[in-house]
DNA sequence: CTGATGACGGTGC
DNA sequence: GGCACCGCCATCA
């Protein structure tokens, strides 16, 4: 299976409402310190069923783009999604942040889970 | 072949 | 918070 396969499997498995960073998709598909393969990938990619939107960067930004109205399109989608900017862009990664594939699906797989915990006291809208 | 270019990220100031 | 490096690596001129 070629990198890129593997980079949008990890993407399709980010439900609705949440957002994965670019390290973090490159980490469960296997390819740990390669963040911008991920980004190489989905600006490539023109499957319909993954869902590009919900990967952002490690600020919980929308990264920018050579043609700037699909950085617009990316924040709209989310947005339709339940996902909430601040007033300066960013997204809150304690709240919206995806906490790694389902350990089941990642073992049969053969991708890396991620296991990030819930920070209690934040309400966890989308599970 | 070589150098430049990114939907990146960690570190340091 | 911002900014500058630097490591990273597939693609492309």
């Amino acid at each position: 299976m070629s990198a890129r396969a593997r980079i949008y499997a990890v993407v399709r498995r980010i439900p609705r409402g949440r957002v994965a960073t670019y390290g973090q998709v490159a980490l469960v598909a296997g390819l740990p310190r390669r963040a911008r393969l991920v980004g190489y990938a989905l600006a490539a990619c023109e499957e319909e069923d993954v869902p590009w939107q919900r990967v952002v960067n490690a600020q919980g930004r929308v990264s920018g783009r050579s043609e700037p109205l699909f950085t617009d399109r990316q924040r709209v989608l989310l947005e339709q999604e339940g996902v909430a900017f601040s007033r300066s862009g960013r997204i809150d990664l304690e709240r919206f942040g995806w906490r790694g594939p389902d350990p089941e699906w990642a073992k049969e797989h053969d991708y890396h889970p991620l296991n990030i915990e819930e920070k209690p006291g934040q309400p966890n809208l989308f599970d």
